[in-house]
DNA sequence: TCTAACACCTC
DNA sequence: GGAGGTGTTAG
């Protein structure tokens, strides 16, 4: 959230690592961007991957939605996200092969209330659901198939599930999150466990959400409504909506819509309507001095920013409240009794797609830490293959991960075991919450894997960041311990546990429970095994399926 | 808080 | 026409 994170009381903007030129500005759109290790050990993982950028798509509808405080909708059945997650990536080489993923990271440490109009933190988070990570369904695919256009990952569904079997990434309601994309590089040279593996992962703030189970801030309902497409039922037109609203309700009288009703209510008589709330480019949060306090900024090196575990993400936002003034209109959940929807008055449309040219204005690199199934440097070798998927509807392969937590990058170093599950043994699904050192983290685009996740330590209050500035950081290249094992396991696949034949045979969950700390990068080989494993699995089924 | 049924909508 | 994505609603 760009700024109205700081309805979430997020943390600012990850401060970048400053990889690249800070020549972005705010049209850049940037993203925050982790890229490959820079060490000496992991510099070739860099390779082909410095000059890749990313565009977050309908930027400004997803900056309309962050300044409100966005949230997503979690279902048992899964959810899609709204506005989808879409982006135009360049820079890549139109030869090489590359895997899209994403996955979603706790924002931070904490447990969310929506009172009073307003995000306020109410406890500590729950523990952390077990990571999945969403493969793009044309992975891997070339590099001129991913810049062709957009890539979207609008499939991709949210659930309170725990016991999710569609692959669906697993969330906990009331709790604050932040996507990653990564890009894995699947080149022929990188195989699996590859220390050469390179990857790069990109952040876009504002696309941070608060995960709840019904929508809490009327104002981001109506923004669903008035932009989303499945949503045009709820919109409300003109008079005739009135009536039509009347009839429903057994009158003969226009009736005001629920919707107006809080609107009005909210708005009326208050000097911190939420327009002046200040979420949306507000003084204090717009200028919010974000100072890096996680390292993140030009402190910590690339090298550090990769090896540093997935924490929560840090996010651009400040402390919950922080500078907020009260909202202004209390919006009861109140509904109208009345037999029929109550539509909402006429919204005006607000925001229509950006075209892919505006986007690019917005550019902005990110660099954080890499995704938790994803190759750290040593970890994800994908071989390459020509997994192309084209089964008519592709679908996308889950994985479990750690879930990074930025507001560790504090560490320069980072250390993480992953008592993995061997053999991927049903684990708890919900690990007992532990809480983590400060700065604990999950190593960045360490692993697919299903590596033992537990929640770990917040990253994002300690973060900084300028919004924008890039960062870039890869896999934790010390990842001082590389795979030693190339042998391919059994697919690690599923959700052992709970339903083992559940499962669609396409989607490939891998949940990770990962002890995060900080200190020196360990990592776990047969995590990393499992990781790399796995994903080589899920890209070889689909293959095969698609052959 | 959360869920399931629902009407309405897009695709 | 059907599948499936929406927010609403009642419980």
């Amino acid at each position: 959230m760009a700024n109205g994170g700081d309805q979430f009381g997020l943390a600012g903007r990850p401060a970048s690592d400053c990889m690249d030129p800070p020549e972005e500005t705010k049209e850049d759109n940037p993203s925050y961007t982790l890229n490959s290790p820079a060490s000496p050990q992991t510099a070739s993982s860099q390779q082909g991957m410095d000059g890749i950028k990313v565009f977050l798509h309908d930027r400004e509808l997803w900056t309309k939605f962050d300044e409100v405080g966005t949230e997503m909708i979690i279902t048992k059945a899964g959810r899609r996200m709204f506005p989808s997650y879409k982006v135009k990536v360049t820079g890549l080489n139109p030869k090489t092969k590359y895997i899209l993923l994403m996955d979603i990271v706790p924002g931070d440490d904490h447990r969310y209330k929506f009172a009073d109009n307003k995000w306020s933190i109410t406890g500590k988070a729950e523990p952390a659901m077990p990571g999945r990570l969403y493969v793009h369904p044309d992975s891997p695919a070339t590099g001129a198939h991913w810049s062709r256009q957009l890539v979207s990952f609008q499939k991709l569904k949210l659930t309170n599930n725990h016991l999710d079997p569609f692959g669906h990434i697993i969330l906990n309601s009331m709790h604050k999150y932040q996507p990653r994309l990564h890009i894995v590089k699947a080149d022929e040279n990188n195989g699996f466990g590859s220390k050469n593996t390179a990857f790069c992962t990109h952040v876009f703030s504002e696309t941070a959400f608060i995960a709840v189970t019904s929508y809490q801030n009327h104002k981001i309902t109506q923004l669903k409504i008035e932009n989303n497409p499945f949503a045009k039922g709820f919109r409300g037109s003109d008079d005739n909506e009135l009536h039509r609203m009347a009839k429903l309700q057994g009158k003969d009288y226009p009736v005001v819509p629920r919707s107006t009703v809080r609107q009005r209510a909210c708005s009326t008589g208050s000097p911190f309507s939420a327009e002046g709330r200040g979420l949306r480019g507000s003084p204090e949060t717009v200028g919010s001095p974000y100072s890096c306090e996680n390292g993140l900024n030009s402190s910590a090196s690339p090298q550090e920013l990769l090896n540093a575990p997935p924490t929560h993400y840090p996010l651009p936002h400040p402390p919950l409240q922080h500078g907020h003034q009260p909202q202004v209109y209390h919006c009861t959940k109140k509904k109208v009794n009345c037999k029929g929807r109550i539509r909402p008055h006429p919204y005006k449309k607000s925001f229509s797609g950006s075209s892919p040219s505006e986007e690019e204005s917005y550019y902005h690199r990110s660099s954080y830490p890499p995704p938790p199934g994803l190759p750290n440097n040593t970890a994800l070798g994908l071989t390459d293959s020509p997994y192309s998927s084209d089964m008519g509807q592709r679908q996308a392969c889950m994985f479990a991960s750690s879930e990074p937590r930025l507001d560790e990058l504090n560490c320069t170093s980072w250390s993480y075991t992953c008592p993995l599950p061997s053999a991927m043994t049903p684990m708890e699904p919900y690990p007992p919450y532990t809480p983590h050192p400060p700065y604990s983290s999950s190593p960045q685009g360490s692993r697919l894997s299903a590596i033992d996740h537990q929640s770990s330590p917040p990253l994002g209050e300690h973060i900084t960041h300028d919004p924008y500035q890039s960062q870039s950081s890869g896999p934790p290249s010390q990842s001082s311990q590389p795979i030693h094992s190339r042998q391919l396991s059994p697919p690690l696949r599923e959700y052992p546990r709970y339903t083992p034949n559940l499962s669609p045979p396409l989607y490939h969950t891998l949940e990770t429970h990962t002890h995060i700390r900080c200190g020196v990068p360990e990592w776990s080989a047969a995590s990393e095994r499992i990781q790399r494993t796995y994903l080589k699995d899920c890209l070889v089924d689909r293959e095969s399926q698609t052959h």
